[in-house]
DNA sequence: ATCTTCATGTAATAAGTTACATGATTCC
DNA sequence: GGAATCATGTAACTTATTACATGAAGAT
């Protein structure tokens, strides 16, 4: 996978409004934008350090509390700018989504249908979960509306990565319970 | 990324039914499994390196014309035995799907919705490109009817992500045209 | 007190991409 | 004859995960 450098955008993206910690930028990816992207605690402080050296942002030291010190970082001018310019590029092709699930369902010969099944039920369950939970990030942060009417530039961003999720999910959950059908089917002429 | 060796994975998998070579597993990233998973010819052949040293698979060689040799690689007993234990493993978690577009889209601020658009129009002209592809493969195996009746335990895997792909590719693009009615509604108020 | 969360880092390893390197076969 | 495809491999590098390591602050 990995196009260029995606956590270095992912990093200065997320410093676009605000200046963060480490750990705050951990954290973030815990949030809505690790749907679509995420990394450990280890490799951030890793890409910290080179986007220092590289001067796209700079750092200062906060105190929280009489000694634990967070290193907070800023985006720098020249960081704004490389910033910018990813967020207007085109991508001229598209990655492989990877995708495990639907990797071993394409190996499925030989298996059992009720097998099959409790695979499926499995994934339906977790993506059930999933979705369950960005809805209710949903409600909490644009009630329960279709769709909201004001919406300000800071939370257009939001909004489109989580209606993206949720749409995702339940396509995921749809195409599930299609493909159940088929394999309960096919059952009852073993 | 990177679930536990899901490279390795694979590759038992696309050997279940045939012998095939490191140039042949390359291809198949190339057709309809490469919509879940794929990898570049040189860490396929790492990958078939360390699997036969581990004595998941073995190797001869078949020559293609007078002195091209091709290096085919069969399952052993050993590696249908761990393919198959894999095949039937529940996943306890789901991985971050990443998406660089979606990445993008949180951080628009600031950005004029004509740009905006403009990254979307983009998105969509690839999405859709990916979508008549992936139809015409399912036009060419399956038909032009919308569930095929007889399918048999091989065709059903190819089936089944066939069908996930289009239907992820629906999706994505049903999404990507309700956020540009939402982003042309703002560029009126701009 | 002790558990969880806040907070930062490094080391070792695994996974994945790009570039380097070579040669045969097929199609036009 | 030349281009595209078939065919295999290694080297250098980047990206990502897991494990190691430490300590402060807040909650119960």
């Amino acid at each position: 996978m990995a196009a260029r450098r995606v956590l270095k955008y992912a990093i200065l993206g997320l410093l676009r409004k605000d200046d963060k910690s480490g750990y705050d930028i951990t954290s973030d990816f815990k949030q809505a934008i690790g749907q679509f992207w995420s990394a450990k605690h280890s490799q951030i402080y890793t890409e910290l350090k080179k986007l220092l050296e590289e001067e796209l942002i700079s750092s200062y030291i906060e105190l929280s509390g009489e000694k634990l010190e967070k290193k907070m970082y800023t985006l720098t001018e020249k960081g704004k700018e490389d910033l910018h310019t990813w967020l207007l590029t085109q991508d001229d092709h598209l990655e492989t989504e990877k995708d495990v699930f639907a990797l071993r369902l394409y190996f499925l010969k030989d298996i059992p249908s009720a097998d099959l099944l409790a695979l499926f039920e499995n994934q339906l369950n977790l993506r059930t979960n999933k979705l369950n939970m960005l809805k209710e990030q949903y409600a909490y942060h644009f009630g329960e509306e279709n769709r909201p009417v004001d919406l300000d530039a800071d939370d257009l961003g939001h909004y489109f990565v989580l209606t993206k999720a949720i749409s995702r999910e339940e396509n995921y959950i749809f195409w599930l319970m299609e493909s159940m059908d088929i394999i309960r089917q096919r059952q009852y002429g073993e």
